[in-house]
RNA sequence: GUCCCCAUCGUCUAGAGGCCUAGGACACCGCCCUUUCACGGCGGCGACAGGGGUUCGAAUCCCCUUGGGGACGCCA
């Protein structure tokens, strides 16, 4: 049998952090048994569904780098099909219309919540002969659900969970308007896309004792499910914009790379060992839904930093430069100088394991492609008072007769004023970072002088130096 | 309210009755490396929610309590 797996989301937003561990999950097992991973629009409801969101939703797949097989489909436009399979069920006695209407129902849920009551359909219309219909009112169509007996689901991760059937009530299959709703539409489509595994959110498995009574009224098997337990914010609570409920283009943003959001929604919710580090090859050998976590768990930025950060070193510098690059251009259509290509570039290697982000990494690279005087900052100019200019001008004068202008030779240098000055080498690399990088904290200085080259260390410098 | 699910360090987790004096990772705190900051290395802090059982033996099995979460739409 093969395996397929889908991802169905609803194009009423962007891609959420959810969504998109959901999407790698399924993605992950289909690619781990050769099956295929189909992505599936549930867009019927037409009133919330926007295109912007489809673009969105696909980008953000992309942009994580889970490609689905064939093209993504609509669920709206199989509206006939699903329709067709409710006349079937009208036919077989499976299903009856339904004339209550809204403020009926809301009524019917107030008293019963009021009273203390489950606040289900009391089933009003099961039973009535079609002769009593009201005329001109569109009836809603509803499954005749199963009243005795219990529903019984065998789900890789929460393992056999049963309800009793009273404890549900006759769904609606069809709108007023003949359109379908949710829980039919994804049990047709499930089936007649042949989807052997529905991996989705927690949020769903009581959907699921639904959805087999569709599928038992139809005689079709029913697919293997894995729910996965939600994502929580550091609070414990339900996910919010302001925990990380963000789309992944803002993580994007956040200067992530698709890697290591990866691996972090990995093992958010599922482990191997003590494994870790589990690069995208890794994960599709090792990824099984029985080692998914039966418990929610909580989104963490400081691990993903510590992630991103290790991906971002074993990122190659011809990428990162890109990366940088692209987030150093003010006018991104403007074509990068060549020099700041190959400043950055040079010192990528130094740079890299001082970021945990591109943004991070971006702002550490700045100083390479500012033009003079550089604008330093508060600690970079405390360096500079006291003996700190009187350190430069020496160094100016000794680093203006060298005939090599590579690190080795300008540390030397550094190492023969600080001995001739008493000092450690520090007093005389501190002033020497701030004037260059006008910042206290950079890559190793005598390597940032040789990338700058012996015209814009000397330059720098001498901005430092008291005017004459 | 009704139904369902969950429960190991602050967080993510390992743990499927003896291998647990409960392991790893992140975070945090020290130390080392070092021209700064990182990276890296070493070390430290830190948990089986509570109570009953079952068993020679329980983090692991059962029950209750408590605490979280989810679902109860002509949303998905």
């Amino acid at each position: 049998m093969t395996v397929v797996t889908r991802f169905a989301p609803s194009p009423t937003g962007f891609l959420h952090i959810g969504g998109a561990r959901t999407a790698l999950y399924n993605w992950l097992f289909a690619r781990r048994h050769g099956g295929r991973f189909l992505l599936r629009i549930e867009d019927t409801d037409r009133a919330r569904s926007s295109e912007a969101a489809v673009q969105a939703i696909l980008d953000g797949l992309r942009w994580l780098g889970l490609t689905w097989d064939g093209d993504a489909t609509s669920q709206w436009a199989r509206a006939t099909r699903h329709a067709a399979v409710v006349e079937d069920m009208l036919a077989r006695g499976m299903a009856y219309r339904c004339y209550a209407s809204q403020a009926e129902l809301t009524a019917m849920r107030e008293e019963q919540k009021a009273s203390g009551q489950p606040m289900r359909y009391d089933g009003r219309w099961r039973d009535r002969d079609p002769s009593e219909a009201p005329a001109g009112i569109p009836p809603v169509i509803r499954l005749k659900a199963p009243q005795a007996g219990e529903t019984v689901i065998a789900d890789a991760v929460q393992g056999e969970v049963r309800v009793r059937n009273d404890q549900m009530d006759d769904l609606v299959l069809l709108r007023a308007d003949g359109s379908p709703t949710y829980m039919l539409a994804v049990v047709v489509d499930d089936h007649d896309m042949g989807v052997t595994h529905v991996i989705r959110g927690d949020d769903h498995l009581t959907n699921a004792f639904r959805q087999t009574q569709i599928y038992r009224v139809m005689g079709w098997d029913t697919p293997a499910f894995a729910h996965v337990p939600l994502i929580h914010g550091p609070d414990g609570a339900k996910l919010s914009k302001r925990h990380g409920a963000l789309g992944v283009e803002a993580y994007r943003d956040m200067g992530y790379v698709p890697e290591a959001l990866r691996n972090y929604l990995l093992r958010l919710g599922w482990g191997h060992g003590n494994e870790e580090i589990i690069d995208t090859a890794r994960a599709v050998e090792l990824f099984t839904l029985e080692a998914i976590g039966r418990s929610a768990a909580r989104f963490d930025f400081a691990k993903l930093e510590n992630l991103n950060g290790h991906y971002l070193r074993a990122t190659s510098d011809d990428r990162l430069t890109d990366l940088v690059l692209q987030r150093l251009a003010a006018d991104a259509s403007a074509p990068v100088p060549d020099v700041w290509r190959a400043r950055v570039q040079a010192a990528m290697p130094s740079l890299k394991p001082r970021a945990k982000t591109l943004v991070e990494l971006a702002e550490n690279a700045r100083f390479l492609v500012l033009s003079r005087p550089l604008p330093l900052t508060d600690k970079a100019r405390s360096v500079l008072d006291g003996d700190g200019t009187a350190v430069l001008a020496a160094l100016v004068d000794q680093l203006g007769r060298l005939a090599t202008w590579d690190a080795p030779a300008i540390e030397t240098e550094a190492r023969r004023l600080a001995e001739a000055r008493g000092v450690k080498l520090g007093q005389v690399a501190q002033p020497m970072r701030a004037a260059l990088s006008g910042a206290t904290v950079s890559p190793p200085i005598f390597e940032v002088a040789t990338i700058l080259g012996a015209d814009e260390t000397m330059g720098r410098l001498r901005d430092q130096l008291p005017a004459v």
